[in-house]
DNA sequence: CTTAGGG
DNA sequence: CCCTAAG
């Protein structure tokens, strides 16, 4: 009776052998290690590969080239073996801190990909594991053809011939200028990029060579890759977007997201990845370093795709916050010494790596106005030129922005990729603050926001000349909510560029997140249903993620261009994590749950009983990433709480009486059934209640249970 | 990592 | 939402 009673209320739907009850360790076990040791390596292998760089470098070409016998090859071919099925066996080392085979996984095609569900796009899966596929291919290929690497042979050889011919479309390679600065250490692009992939890339023969060529293998990605895969399978993702970098890394970014939501009803939830995150963003507070995590999108896939890494020696957290541990430990194992690198101009491309690029982005970053009749003024700048003037328009292109004042502090020993990730650090630490422009007229901050462009003198063409704009830390509020969800997008190249790339200190986005994010829109969340019964749906919050997916890369290339004078904005940078973990911890946005959310958590929560979150979680609101199960929790705690007050005394968007109703009724049954001792499924679940004390719950439809 | 609770 | 103690 009790079971039909509760089946009329929906419990019928569930599909409880969803989460089998094995203990957590065991349900986890498996996704966590993949997730872990991948993440890990991919710094580690990073870092260990720039410290060989760096000492290769450094030392005689002698040692260099024992090094390069043993590390290099071991990464390359441990990457490349798998995607290429047939290569020479590798001798594994294992850098200084594990084995890099952790790292590689082994693509399958044999997996499942009939459950493409494309509900967001029309991607069927298996393109979305080419994308992880090819772009080893990519960089495994490039690496044989272009440096004639026989170790490695590549599949589709009689095509990679091609990839020598094939310019990075739309992407800047790295140009010979970098060889001559700091910026032209290989690591640091791999680390703050792709890890894995450019990693790889670096371990070709020539080190210094290929990784050079990192933005040209990653943007070319989608011209090479095709050349370096089969056709064997559908490749959507390629059509999509053929060229132009932002795209196609967007591309990948969404091929991630797509396929990490895709995967996700595989895999069990993996709160330590979210948790991870925001760690990561607690420690960073910067999309930027979302790189990191991306690397986890990537392990996740992993199961999917039948990928496994070759062997576990020692069992590695992915958490960001080890990882940064790792940075830390080799920082201060490193030494006592510290070379300090300040720069009132800025820590830009000239400053360090010595290759000062052509004035067209004004060496200054001194904006570029120009006045129209029409124009509107810039969306970027729209803020500051408060034009009020009917006819006369100010236009002004900002060309970059210039960061001023970075303090980097990093031991002598450090390595070039150390000093490079220090650097995005920092300056993500600063975009992540939260930024603010500001504008310097004559060398003199312009801080009255009111006044006209006129009345402050922006109106001829000589005062355009000094004009500048600055980037300022705004640690009142900042933009980095929606960041959270914006995926590293072009990261990757920016990273390099940033130091490496002269005056066109790409910051990129920054201007971007100043002002869209907050525009982010309220989370389709909202109109998810995440019944049961549709839970097959994909939640719209993917669609957030691919909203901001959509809107950074696409305007990326803002540059700040920032007058000395101006340096005391930016002020100081954090040194170190500890810092920076104060500073700019942000909490998340708010989110309030909409109605559907609310629903869906009722639903979940008759159904599981309180005090099982994570299954809640995972139940309904899987793909809702940015819900925790402890936000599931705190939500049901509220909404108890809201139910019981007054309807007067509510506030936010109004929940529905009747689902307040539900959720005092459940709120009250499973108080009373301790919830706990569960059982497997619903049978036993109503089995066991039936024997509980009487009580009555009452249930959407007005039906009420007796237990 | 999860829960449970207080802040 | 965050933070934490506990388990």
């Amino acid at each position: 009776m009790v079971f039909k009673k509760r089946q009329s209320h929906g419990f019928n739907n569930l599909h409880f052998p969803s989460v089998p009850k094995a203990p957590r360790s065991a349900r986890r076990a498996f996704h966590k290690r993949i997730v872990e040791d991948s993440q890990i390596c991919a710094f580690e292998l990073l870092a260990s590969l720039a410290g060989k760089l760096l000492q290769e470098s450094e030392s005689s070409s002698a040692s260099s080239n024992a090094s390069d016998a043993n590390d290099r090859p071991a990464i390359s071919d441990g990457v490349v073996k798998r995607e290429q099925v047939e290569t020479k066996p590798v001798k594994t080392e294992c850098l200084d801190l594990g084995s890099c085979e952790e790292s590689i996984f082994l693509p399958d095609y044999g997996s499942p990909s009939s459950d493409s569900r494309g509900s967001l796009n029309e991607i069927p899966l298996p393109a979305e594991s080419d994308a992880i596929l090819e772009r080893y291919s990519t960089v495994s290929n490039s690496d044989s053809s272009e440096k004639g690497n026989s170790d490695v042979k590549p599949i589709h050889g009689e095509k990679a011939p091609k990839l020598e011919g094939v310019p990075p479309v739309t992407v800047e390679p790295c140009d010979e200028k970098q060889e001559n600065g700091v910026g032209s250490q290989p690591l640091a692009d791999g680390m703050e990029t792709r890890g894995l992939i450019l990693h790889n890339a670096c371990s070709s023969k020539d080190p210094m060579e290929s990784c050079l060529r990192n933005p040209a293998l990653i943007n070319s990605d989608n011209t090479a890759k095709h050349l370096s895969r089969g056709n064997s399978l559908p490749r959507a993702s390629d059509l999509k977007h053929g060229n132009g970098v932002k795209l196609g890394i967007r591309d990948d970014d969404e091929n991630f997201f797509r396929f990490n939501k895709l995967s996700s009803r595989r895999k069990a939830f993996r709160p330590s990845s979210r948790i991870g995150d925001r760690r990561i963003r607690k420690l960073l507070s910067s999309k930027y370093w979302k790189a990191a995590p991306k690397l986890k999108d990537y392990e996740l896939t992993r199961p999917y795709l039948g990928m496994k890494p070759l062997h576990h020696k020692r069992k590695l957290s992915c958490n960001p916050d080890k990882t940064q541990g790792d940075i830390l430990y080799k920082r201060r194992k490193f030494s006592d010494r510290s070379v300090v690198i300040a720069s009132d101009r800025g820590f830009s491309g000239e400053s360090v790596c010595n290759s000062p690029e052509k004035g067209t982005s004004g060496d200054n970053g001194s904006a570029v106005l120009c006045y129209g009749e029409n124009g509107k003024s810039s969306p970027v700048i729209g803020n500051q030129a408060q034009l009020r003037s009917k006819d006369s328009h100010v236009k002004l292109s900002i060309k970059s922005f210039k960061i001023p004042e970075l303090f980097i502090d990093v031991p002598e020993t450090a390595t070039v990729g150390s000093l490079k990730r220090t650097v995005v650090e920092a300056v993500t630490s600063l975009l992540g603050g939260g930024l603010r422009v500001g504008l310097v007229l004559h060398g003199k901050k312009v801080r009255d926001d009111n006044r006209t462009l006129l009345q402050t003198g922006i109106t001829s063409a000589e005062s355009l000349e000094t004009l500048g704009f600055t980037l300022e830390p705004n640690s009142v509020q900042a933009p980095v909510p929606l960041c959270s969800e914006e995926p590293p997008a072009i990261f990757p190249c920016e990273t390099s560029h940033l130091i490496s790339r002269s005056p066109e200190t790409t910051i990129v986005e920054s201007l971007k997140l100043i002002d869209s994010p907050r525009l982010a829109p309220s989370p389709p969340t909202n109109q998810v249903d995440y019944n049961s019964e549709t839970t097959d749906q994909e939640p719209l919050s993917c669609n957030a993620d691919i909203v901001a997916d959509n809107k950074s890369p696409s305007d990326f290339k803002a540059l700040v261009a920032v007058e000395p004078a101006s340096a005391e904005a930016l002020a100081v940078v954090p040194l170190n994590q500890k810092s920076r973990r104060s500073e700019n911890v942000q909490r998340r946005t708010r989110r309030p749950f909409s109605v559907s959310e609310v629903e869906a958590l009722v639903q979940a929560v008759e159904e599981l009983g309180t005090g099982r979150w994570r299954d809640v979680k995972l139940r309904s609101f899987d793909n809702a990433d940015h819900r925790t199960y402890v936000d599931l929790k705190d939500k049901w705690k509220t909404l108890v709480h809201t139910a019981q007050i007054a309807p007067q005394q509510r506030r936010g968007e109004p929940v529905p009486q009747k689902l307040l109703d539900r959720v005092l009724a459940a709120h009250s049954y499973w108080s009373q059934h301790q919830a706990k001792q569960h059982t497997k499924n619903a049978a036993a679940v109503a089995t066991a209640t039936a024997t509980a004390t009487p009580t009555v719950l009452q249930i959407t439809d007005g039906q009420a249970i007796e237990a």
